[in-house]
DNA sequence: GTCTAAGGTATGATATTTAGACCATTCTAA
DNA sequence: TTAGAATGGTCTAAATATCATACCTTAGAC
């Protein structure tokens, strides 16, 4: 009776708590939160989640641990998203070349046909909020001469936060519920080591977005989903390539 | 500013419990146990998931619960899989017509995907795990005039089994983790439903995986993608018919 | 200075999970 | 016929996580 070697692998429960911390620091690296932010208080995030203040807490705690949020009392106080230290990001990022490979091998996968779907079952409201989403990006993209260091980071940051919103529109113009969550799943597992890797924006970062709209207002399948693809591709060259010089850079 | 009501949605904590049952669901719905197979024992399900005794018993009360399997005691008892029933399952299958569409947008998406990779990342290891599935659907697939229903359906099952395998296998073939994840999961949602109203195989219906298999041991990226699609959409046309003929009949 | 909005702490109740022992049933083989 | 063994069924005590609630402490605002 053949069946003798774990046909069933072992599970692992997942506490409450952990969920919180998954769900925070999702919210986080899709950019619903940015740097300097603050985070709801706890007994409002605690409602929000459908979870004790205990639970929020010890949750907080782990997510200070990892260097995400700080904690302060007083009536002013509450809970801050912290800057994220761009040279330890790129170190762990560095050892992940492979990862990152994966990563937009799934998303060519996915968001390519995301686009073809999106581009035929898009409607007015979809593409409404679409192009306002490419209008928003397009204002940050654009160099300001007078912006220092800290400005443009901020930019950067936001500048992710919007482009999130615009790959999950698609997916949500694309009516289907495993694309949307398979893309908002790929998304937080990468959105913060390569917003802390893009330092500064190429002038031409919004083109890419611009050209998918169009394909997607056309209603042009073939042409959203290339346009998807030229994207990515783009977007994983300039990644690896910054990876790389990276690399050598810090050893 | 703005982000006052509800970024963050409620959290659903699992318990080791729905874990299990979700884990022993998903094992049977993939085929890995059929109609009339046993479990392990109680205590060696709980070793191998490393749970307690209690946990388990809790799950499979459930899954009986579902109609899934049946345990006896005594020597000879144990946990066994059931036969389910085709009439309710068609029944239920009928309100799902949406739903299947969207496992099938998405299955275009990944496992085409998942295709093309192969086709260049395979080994000849892959190569022979493959054939060797191939070759075991062939039999399973030639119909035998001597057989009954009871074996037909036999047949179907195990069939459908070393289908899964065949999926899965291309998707390590891809050597991509998240495409594996997204091919087991999508699979186990759609497997026993689909199992259920499949009561005949088509006599050709092993025809689309030689042709798969032929692309990814060619390393023909797009006659690989092409072969997938082609499989795919034929399966979502067979299952819509076979669905759409079973509603009628049974209002 | 006092009020207020936050985080920090403490406590008892409840539910889940664990580990282990023991009971009950049923097949098999001596 | 009976003894053994494999299996599900039951019970209990302890550990742990979570919840609900109340109260304390800090720091900023008027």
């Amino acid at each position: 009776m053949g069946q003798a070697h774990a046909i069933i692998g072992p599970v692992r429960p997942t506490s409450a708590c952990e969920l919180v911390v998954e769900q925070l620091r999702r919210a986080i690296h899709l950019g619903r939160f940015l740097a300097g932010d603050k985070l709801p208080p706890e007994r409002e995030l605690a409602k929000q989640l459908g979870v004790s203040r205990t639970t929020v807490r010890d949750a907080v705690k782990i997510l200070e641990g990892h260097g995400l949020v700080q904690s302060k009392r007083g009536a002013a106080g509450g809970l801050t998203v912290l800057e994220q230290n761009a040279d330890v990001l790129e170190k762990t990022l560095a050892g992940r070349l492979k990862a990152i490979e994966a990563i937009y091998d799934y998303r060519l996968a996915i968001e390519c046909s995301a686009a073809r779907l999106a581009s035929a079952r898009r409607n007015k409201s979809d593409l409404a909020v679409l192009a306002r989403h490419v209008k928003r990006m397009g204002e940050f993209a654009t160099p300001r001469p007078e912006a220092g260091e800290a400005q443009t980071m901020a930019a950067v940051s936001q500048f992710m936060a919007v482009d999130s919103e615009f790959h999950l529109g698609i997916a949500r113009a694309a009516r289907n519920n495993y694309l949307l969550a398979a893309i908002e799943e790929v998304r937080a597992a990468m959105f913060l080591p390569i917003g802390a890797v893009f330092r500064h924006l190429e002038d031409n970062a919004n083109a890419y977005h611009e050209a998918i709209f169009a394909a997607l207002e056309a209603g042009d399948a073939d042409a959203a989903e290339a346009a998807m693809a030229t994207h990515l591709r783009a977007s994983r060259d300039g990644v690896e390539g910054l990876v790389q010089r990276a690399l050598p850079a810090k050893t």
